[in-house]
Order: C-alpha cells, then structure tokens, then sequence
DNA sequence: GAAAATAGTTATCGCGCGTAAAATTTAATT
DNA sequence: AATTAAATTTTACGCGCGATAACTATTTTC
C-alpha cells in the first residue's frame, strides 16, 4: 500500500479506474454502487490510502454528518460517560460526534451552540444545564438545527427529550427507607441549577406523603459545580448541628452524599444500616465513584445506555426522515435501587 | 442586527464596502488591516450577522488552526481537567481544540490520530497510553504532524514532552513517610500501561536505598482502567493477607490508592497517621477525589495547569516558527506534597 | 434475444473561500 | 506639495468535491 500519494478523488479515479461520480458515490453510500465496482474500488482504496477531503465534502454536502454533542461539565465522570455512550451511538450510525463540555459555566453553553452553529451539523444531542441554561438562545437554536436533549428538560424546547423518571426512582428509595428503616430527610443545594433537582424534591414530598411520613428538606448554600465541597461543608454543619430530624439522609445526587459521607467520618461518625451505625445516608444517580465511598454508597442508578442509545436514535431518526417531530416526545426511562451499605 | 441573510463573503463585502480580500485578510487577522477598515468591518459585521465558512476556509487555507488534544479517558477526571486547561490555552491563542477521548482503549487511540489526520490539525497535544501505544503508529503521525505529548512520555517520538519529576516527587513523598513513621511499601499493578508507574516504582526503589530502607514492591494483577476495583480487590487482599511488610503503602496512583481505602474500610480498618490507626495509604496525582475519600488521601499533587499549558505553549511555538524543533524537549515539573488525613 | 431497467461515464457547473499580481488609493514623510 | 511607502481594490485563478444531465455500457426480465 501507499504507492504514490494521491491527492484528490480525480487522482484516486485515475489509478482505481473508476469514474469520479461513481468514487462519489461510493463514499457518499458504499452500497450505492454495484458490490463489483465496490469491490474493485476498495481493493484500491486498500493499494492507494486515499480519503475524501473532510473540509471539500462538507462544503459541498447540503447537510454534514457531524453530531454536535453537548454536556454541562466533563469533570463529572457521570456526564463524560453518558458522552462515551452518546459517541459510542453516533460512530455505530457513521455520524461524527463532536463533544463539547460547558465546564460547568452557561455562557461556555452558549459559545458552544454558537461554534457549532458554524459546524453546520446534522443535529445536536444536547444535555443542558435546565434553568441556568439560555432558554431563548436553545430555543433559537432548535430552530436551525435538529436537538434532542438529555437528561436535563428545557420544557417546551427542542424535539425531544430522554431522561430519568424522576418521581419512580425517588419513589423507589424513598420506599426502600421507610420499609428499613427511619423515614428520609431530604438534602439538597437551595438554588439548584438542574431541573431534576426540582423534579426530585416534588417526588420526595409526594412520596413521603404516600407513605404516611412528614417531609423534611433541607437546603444549603452554595453555588458552582462543586457539590462534594458543599456536601461536605454544609451536610457537615447540618450533622454536627443535630438539625436532620430522623437519622437518615436522601441527598438529591451522589456527589453531594459523597461530600457528606466524607463530612460524617471526618466527624467518626458510622454510615450505614449496621446496629452500630449513628445514620443512614443515600444518594442518586449511581456516580461511578460511589461504589468506593466509605461505606459504599447505596443509590438510584439512572440507566446511562439506555438514555444515551434512545436519544441518539431519536435523533437519527429525525436527521433521516427530515421531517421536524409534529409532537414533542420525552421519554423517561426507571431507575433502579443500587443497595449497598450506606443505606 | 440581522437584517439580511448573508451567504457569503461576497455578499458581505457588497454589503459592508469593503473589497473581498480585504475581508479575508480581516478574518485572518483581524490586525493585518488598517485601524479605520477593521472598524468598519465590525460595524458591519455587528449589523449583519456574517461568519466565514469553517469548511471552505479549512480547506483553501494551507494549515488549518485545529489543535487535536487526544487523552486515553476523559471518564479519569485527571484526564478531564487536564484536557480542559489545554482546550482554555488553544482557544486564548486562537485555536480550535478538538478533544478526543480513546477510552482506555489503544486501539481507540489509534482511530482518533486517524481521524484527526483528516482534520490536518495544525498540531497535536497527546497523551498517549505509553507502552500499550502504538509507537510506530505515533512516530508516523509525528511525521505528518507537529506533535507535543504530555503526562506520559513515548520515548525519543515527537517534538517535545510535558510531565511531572517523579523521581522528585516520588522521593518527596518516600521521605515524608519515612519520617513521619514506617517506611512505605508500594503497591502497584503488574502490567501498568502507563510508562510513569514505571519511573514511579524506579524511583521508589532509589529514594528507599536513599535513605536507608529496605524497598518492598508489591505488584497485583488486573487489566484495564478500573483501577479502583483493582484496588480495593487485590490491595484488600494483600492487606488481609498481611503481605505488607509496614503498616504504610504508597500507590503507584491515586485510583488504585481509593480502592484500597475502600477495602480497608470495610474490613473494619482505621487508616492515617493517628495513634489508633492501623495502617497509612499515600497515593500518587491528587486527583480530584482525592480529597474526599475515608481518610482524605496524602499524595502527591502534579500541576495541572503548569503541565497543561507548557505542553500548549510549546505546541504553538512549533506550529508558528514553522520549524520542527532541532532537539526534543523534555520539561519536568516539580510535584507538591499534600498531606491529608491517610498518612 | 430484444426491450427494459440499472449502473457507470463524460462533461460541466457551482460551492465559498485563499491567494497572487497588478492597479489604485490612502497615509506618512520630508 | 511632492515623494514614497503602505494599504486596499481589481482581477483572476485554484482548491476538492457534490450534483446533474445526457449518453453509453451492463445487467436483468420475460
């Protein structure tokens, strides 16, 4: 292989003796073309390593393949593997993913929907920040280019949306905690960017009061992305302060229960469901990391395959039947208990 | 603003009174034209809302400003936030990072050099896997495009390398332990990918000698990333099994050190430095987590940001003298010290 | 085996911009 | 005000490929 270098597709037609159309074709849809001439165009695709030029074909192209792939904050390992999955789907359909992270920052959302824009993708599967998000600037967005959003709702925006059903899965370990044990306090940052965080708090109050058990939440301060600092900072003074009212604490997500259990040994307090433990504590998501937390953390898991595989094809499905959803869609996918010792 | 929709860098220049050139001159650099023109550009540029084409200016321009950063996994946060400072440095300087992830996987890695070949990036930030990288694969794309690795080191391949001292720092930590109590095993896998648990393990090995001790190595099987579960699984074995010859255990990593926290907490074992401890675990990188496992963990910090932006800087000074650098580059950084609750 | 369908070829245009050379304007210098 | 240097405009071409029309070759169908 790798002979002379070829430097256009006119070049690449002259050596494969294949007519340049047809090369078009080819690359176009490999299944374009009569499985002869395929056969006779890879065997000198296999001698001459030639490709299209990106940049030429997406000039040319009406509509690129690429898929604009948005998540609010990378550092999360929960959104850099719901990303991994999203791209996993996109390279299966032969899209280009491109994956951009808002580091946490809502302006960064903007400018990246903005350097898309210029990408001119297919379409955009966007997870958002919800409320901090610019809903108008998405919304404009949606206009020119097809999104499904993911895990995050923006009401109203966008041609659909895949998350977790938040009021099952609340439902789900908020009934695991009466059943074994004290009923939940809820614990959770008082402003809340996430729209699920809202969702979450109207399940555990609709929950508790299915059970028969008076609501307790709890709401600190604290802004930005680092809720392990604020679960430890502030779950910490609400520990020491005696303020949680049964001995078991519901955090709206792993990462602030992490930031918590960490306040709570600092503390030489015991975690889990043991007859020597002093409280119980549980998150929601199922954060890579929360397997290793000291006691394992137990948890809702949202299911990451699922949301990621249903979005993308939701989308792909849009892209190919170029015909802009007549309904939004918003599919929900259940949670699942994750028992382990925290508890 | 927004009054027309512009198609294109003709109809703006009919639009704004300015020739052509002259505005792709501007667009270039926008200080390569005269004070008074590159204000009326802007005025017009506010009023109608006009972008150049990525696609057709990609592919006229001899080199594009594309900077491919390729890191193993973005789901190790370490990898995260490093890739983020190095996307910050592209953009303050004008270019457009793209960041590609090989998850765990050098085969991926192998595909995203091939697809960023495509995208004839102006250069490249990598870090590779090391050992498990495709060497050949890589000197080849070096070749082809000016190259920069950082965090991992492929010998004697690319322009220059960006890491951390581990000899510094590995003794940096080696003798704070051996002060501050028993001297340190060390506790690593047996088949690290990554060529900096080999300098580790070396390292250890002379900073023992150094000040006396008896080096004892400990090395437990295990494939790919999850390095937390290898861990708590065989670092929970040894521990059971009292193959640690002290009460003190410095990882090859931080991952592998949160594994083996988690074992020792459930085995029901105080770990730190205090009078009622059972043993100290230090790790290696002060990853994110870090901070918040049981105990808080004692390792050792690289520089994010400093690494991060040498490896920039050193990329874009290639890129613009247009000359590949007569003799590699090898810059170290110092690591820190931080000293946490687990040793 | 002839007609009909399918696939491939030749020829030509257009996409939006970079770039070079020559002609012209504008600004800076004495 | 004349001279010179710098910036801009004009003109023209090229990049690599998508798309299409009109034609030719190949394969299928009965």
């Amino acid at each position: 292989m790798g002979q002379q270098k070829i430097r256009n597709m006119e070049e690449f037609a002259a050596v494969s003796g294949i007519s340049r159309p047809t090369l078009s074709k080819y690359f176009n849809d490999a299944d374009s073309v009569r499985r002869s001439t395929r056969e006779r165009i890879e065997a000198a695709l296999s001698q001459y390593d030639y490709r299209p030029n990106v940049y030429a074909v997406n000039q040319n192209r009406r509509k690129t393949r690429n898929i604009g792939v948005v998540v609010p904050n990378l550092a999360d390992p929960f959104f850099s593997e719901i990303g991994r999955e999203v791209e996993l789907a996109c390279l299966a359909e032969g899209y280009s993913p491109i994956l951009l992270s808002s580091h946490g920052n809502p302006a960064q959302e903007r400018a990246n929907l903005d350097s898309l824009r210029a990408l001119k993708p297919a379409g955009v599967l966007l997870a958002p920040f919800g409320k901090a998000s610019d809903r108008d600037e998405i919304a404009r967005f949606c206009k020119d280019v097809p999104v499904v959003t993911f895990d995050a709702n923006v009401e109203g925006v966008c041609e659909a949306f895949v998350g977790t059903d938040n009021f099952q899965s609340v439902d789900l370990i908020v009934e695991y905690l009466c059943r074994s044990g004290e009923p939940p306090c809820f614990f959770e940052m008082k402003t809340p960017s996430n729209p699920n965080a809202n969702k979450r708090r109207q399940a555990y109050l609709e929950a508790m009061e299915r059970h028969g058990f008076a609501p307790h939440i709890h709401q600190v301060p604290g802004e930005g992305w680092n809720f392990e600092e604020i679960g430890a900072t502030e779950g910490g003074k609400l520990i020491s302060a005696g303020a949680f009212e049964t001995d078991t604490v519901l955090c709206s997500n792993d990462r602030l229960a992490i930031g918590m259990l960490s306040a709570a040994y600092g503390m030489g307090l015991r975690v889990g469901h043991g007859k020597d433990c002093a409280m119980r504590i549980a998150g929601q998501d199922d954060h890579p990391f929360s397997r290793y937390t000291c006691p394992p953390l137990t948890t809702i898991a949202q299911d990451y395959g699922a949301i990621a595989n249903r979005a993308a094809s939701t989308l792909f499905r849009i892209i190919e039947s170029e015909i802009r959803l007549v309904e939004r869609e918003e599919t929900l996918f259940d949670g699942k208990l994750v028992m382990r010792a925290s508890a």
